[in-house]
DNA sequence: CTGCCATACAGGATTTTTCCGGTATTTGCC
DNA sequence: GGCAAATACCGGAAAAATCCTGTATGGCAG
């Protein structure tokens, strides 16, 4: 572990060939990486990956036999959530994009890739953490959309009564609980009553669940 | 408590004259308020203000005696921390404005603002939680880019290393900190060092801190 | 009037978080 | 080689957060 050295890559993906195209690729990319490993698919990785053997970045396909690629990354998230994915597939469905983004994919790329825009990818995930393009960013806005207005069910928000919204905004802060109950005017333990109702309305099950709830959903300004 | 009532105002301004005028322009505004109580400064304030007597949105001057406006919401802050602070102030200044937003104010006026301004700000305010206009979003910006570049020390960011990050990532999440550390593959004892050096390096003194840090500096996506 | 539901609050137990004061290992550097 | 700084780690204890079950109150619809 010494310091920040050559980023490590590996690639998932089912046809060979498709895998060898892109270790060509990235060879031809002006910047240097380490290639872990190689896998057919998610059932393949899961024996590759392990504590001394992460990759820095995995770009990986969607189709794949045995174990796709959203259930892969369901899979990372849970067990290497320090691993960044950069989807390389054709599909172009917005449906499929806005699920990898949900699943928190760190990019999403076409198979068609030109050698310049991967070496980007690579260099804004390596360093910024992400790269999202603006094909991408509409893809998530248009269906951010659709769930606000037309849909309806699916983004409607969780009733809060107005204390419950109070006590959302102080639970995002470094203040107690009984400090918060302090500034609320009411029990510690009515906070306590809060706090859970909330766990349950907002399905999350910590304050710092809540913190992100709020934040996500504009009850505290940054 | 009755659900959502009519929203409850208060008025600190030293200038008699200018409280009233205020108060007549919120009548004209087609909606419904009820004004709790004036006060002529800061100091006022604190002894008007209680339990069972706070505004949802309280109007405030900057330029007052005894307490200004800057001491005023700082001890709001403190004590009545859900009271949503709106200043009306003549002071455009760039600095007085970004102390005020970083103070936490949920809007900034100038004195002369119009009958229809006016009703969208308490409106925006009661509603949204906040009303910032362009003019102001503008200014802050503004002083945010002067931080970024020409200022250096203020924006600089603490030093944290890969694991730090590694561990900042992790904390923003509703894994625990025995599961933390499973996922980073160190000790739990490990990840107590990591926590304890953000808390002093990001100025932080709990998880929720540090979540909200994270988001607000881009280490975390919501 | 009465039972139902939402809200405010308690006691008590358990887990997590936070804090404190140390130790071993590694790494860069004089 | 040796020293300072950074990193990984430990035991133990105090504080905070989380969970569960249960009570009192008040509004309100049948």
């Amino acid at each position: 572990m010494t310091g920040k050295p050559i980023p490590t890559l590996a690639l998932v993906d089912d046809h060979t060939l498709f895998r060898k195209g892109m270790i060509n690729l990235i060879s031809m990319v002006n910047a240097n990486y380490n290639i872990l490993f190689e896998a057919d698919n998610g059932e393949d990785l899961q024996k590759k990956i392990s504590k001394d053997n992460q990759p820095d970045i995995l770009l990986m396909d969607i189709n794949m036999p045995h174990m796709d690629g959203f259930a892969t990354v369901e899979w990372l998230r849970e067990h290497y959530p320090l691993v960044n994915v950069l989807v390389v597939s054709m599909i172009q469905k917005e449906e499929a994009i806005v699920k990898m983004l949900k699943l928190g994919v760190k990019g999403y790329v076409c198979k068609d890739i030109e050698p310049r825009e991967l070496g980007e990818a690579l260099h804004s995930i390596a360093n910024k953490g992400f790269y999202y393009t603006d094909f991408i960013t509409g893809k998530l806005v248009h269906s951010l959309q659709l769930g606000e207005s037309a849909n309806g069910a699916s983004s409607m928000l969780p009733v809060m009564n107005d204390r419950e919204k109070d006590f959302l905004k102080l639970a995002c802060t470094e203040f107690t609980y009984n400090e918060i109950a302090a500034k609320m005017f009411v029990s510690p333990k009515t906070v306590d009553g809060y706090r859970n109702s909330l766990f349950e309305k907002l399905n999350v099950k910590s304050r710092v669940g809540l913190a992100l709830y709020a934040v996500k959903h504009g009850f505290v300004q940054l």
